[in-house]
RNA sequence: GAGCGCGUAGCUCAGUUGGCAGAGCAUGUGACUUUUAAUCACAGGGUCCUGGGUUCGAGUCCCAGCGCGCUCACCA
């Protein structure tokens, strides 16, 4: 393809060869001492006048330009945010205002002068100096309107950063939380591990797995579904609390909830419960919410600003059994029994468009219409315990009615976000249900002989969790699609992309 | 994987019954030393997603494909 073949770039094309004619390199130097542009803002004070502030150097991208003959105002960006410059003849170097005749919308510049205001109050850098950082090629998107495809501010990232301020501003923000998230963690005595994302036998969950290949061992790998049994092995090696947050891959559908890959967080504590677990991760939350969002009240607002959703995390969050859930939103009353015909009709009737199979044993029609029903309704945090044990063949069982076992699905905002257990460490029990998994073929653990192996040599009974972290940043910013919270969404090519290369 | 919707200038979008391809921003030239989406005048800019078909004539109608979005399915 012909990247010069439109006009745009064709003009800025011509402006690189007259900075370069000038002598000037349009791809620029370092600068040591360039400052963040919010930084700059700050330091000015009133009393410091129209041009009489300190000399400070900025960079950033030109955003705006509006030139008046032999003055232009040119607004600024970093990633701190905007900062106005302006050009003026009589203070700019005869360098600087070369290049200030050769510039376009979307070059990064240097600019060096007195801080100031304007006659309409507006802080501005003065530049006695300009330099060239590097000449932006291809145009902007529109000043005012900004790049609102979808589809090119996915695959275009680089740009809808920088056009689009809350792109970035929701970026940094997830920074914030995975960090904020860490130091809970560390606070609370758990170790950061890292285990394999390449596994030989993909375990800890019922997903179906990317397969690689090594060449030089001339075997075929999985991509992890979960790093579960590696933390595991780790309990069995002496550590007592770890976590890991790290990317999971998991082959199947792609919607606003499902990215194939995806960050979790897994934590596990010798001598925990799920109920350790669950505390755990409602603190968590919590101190995200207040220490990030300001309170236990997240909103969600919808395109025009109103309030589109409140979710209120006010501790303590609602434990309650799984069928006690479903009983009380669909008036069936699970008893270990399938559902009836005439409890099922009703069901479907009130949901249209949903389509519930009960196909499978009643403990997966209780957990069928729990989350195909239920789950997209809970707005406010909820722990739904009892889930029947056929389902989860990794946790261990409840002492009072084996046929739950014991763990907390955690949903919030309508999506499970955290499931956690207390851990199976009977090598014998876990041998049995890897072998009777529900799932089809491949989705089906494989059993993992060295992870039993560990087990053998004893782990101490123990909670652990996961949490969905992209999840937990759409609740808490109100980001009504994953590829939202995700700088890099999983996109197919456009036609003839792959083909360019090594021709 | 299925259904529905979308794809037109660099960006954001109009495009009527099938009859010369449009606007704003951006770009070029000119004017302008306090602008804030600066303003004013003039000009240039198109693979209408791709490929077929119907028609005297297709951005528009039909078929197939590609990409994106939403819903459903998949997803302990």
């Amino acid at each position: 393809m012909d990247q010069t073949s439109n006009i745009y770039e064709q003009e800025r094309r011509q402006k690189l060869n007259k900075l370069r004619e000038a002598g000037i390199d349009p791809f620029g130097q370092s600068e040591p001492g360039v400052r963040p542009l919010s930084e700059l803002k700050a330091l000015y004070q009133p009393e410091m006048g129209h041009d009489g502030g300190p000399t400070v150097k900025g960079a950033g991208r030109i955003i705006l330009k509006r030139d008046m003959g032999k003055l232009s105002f040119l607004t600024l960006r970093d990633d701190s945010g905007d900062l106005q410059v302006a050009l003026d003849k009589k203070r700019l170097d005869e360098r600087g205002w070369t290049i200030r005749g050769l510039l376009d919308l979307g070059d990064l510049i240097v600019v060096e002068g007195p801080l100031g205001t304007t006659n309409k109050g507006e802080t501005t850098i003065w530049a006695g100096r300009l330099e060239m950082a590097s000449k932006a090629l291809l145009p902007p998107p529109a000043k005012w309107e900004g790049l609102s495809d979808v589809e090119l501010r996915y695959r275009q990232r680089y740009v809808d950063l920088w056009a689009n301020p809350d792109v970035m501003r929701l970026a940094k923000l997830r920074i914030r939380i995975i960090d904020e998230i860490r130091r809970y963690m560390s606070d609370r005595g758990y170790l950061e591990v890292e285990t394999p994302m390449m596994q030989i036998i993909h375990g800890g969950a019922a997903a179906r797995p990317f397969v690689t290949h090594h060449n030089a061992l001339d075997m075929n790998l999985y991509l992890r579904i979960a790093p579960e049994l590696f933390l595991k092995r780790l309990l069995v090696g002496g550590f007592s609390k770890v976590f890991e947050i790290n990317r999971n891959f998991r082959n199947e559908g792609i919607s606003p909830r499902h990215n194939p890959e995806f960050t979790m967080l897994e934590a596990y504590e010798a001598f925990g419960s799920w109920e350790t677990m669950a505390d755990l991760v409602e603190g968590m939350v919590c101190r995200l919410a207040e220490t990030l969002f300001g309170g236990l009240k997240i909103e969600h607002k919808n395109a025009d600003g109103a309030v589109a959703r409140t979710i209120n995390l006010q501790r303590p969050w609602r434990r309650v059994r799984m069928m006690d859930l479903v009983e009380e939103r669909t008036g069936w009353k699970f008893n270990k029994e399938p559902i009836s015909a005439d409890q099922l009709a009703a069901l479907r009737q009130a949901n249209p468009g949903k389509e519930i199979k009960v196909h499978g044993s009643p403990a997966e029609q209780l957990v069928e219409i729990y989350e195909k029903l239920i789950e997209p309704t809970l707005i406010d945090p909820c722990f739904v315990t009892h889930v029947p044990s056929v389902i989860i063949p990794l946790a261990r069982k409840n002492r009072e009615d084996d046929y739950f076992a014991d763990v907390y699905e955690l949903a919030i905002n309508g999506q499970e976000i955290s499931p956690g257990y207390s851990e199976l460490n009977d090598p014998d029990v876990q041998a049995a249900n890897f072998a009777h998994q529900v799932g089809d073929k491949e989705e089906q653990q494989k059993t993992d002989e060295d992870f039993l192996n560990a087990l053998r040599h004893g782990m101490p009974p123990a909670g652990g969790m996961g949490l969905g972290i992209d999840r937990l940043i759409m609740m808490l910013t109100g980001a009504e699609s994953i590829r939202d919270v995700i700088l890099f969404p999983l996109m197919r090519p456009e036609r003839d992309a792959l083909c360019v290369k090594h021709k």
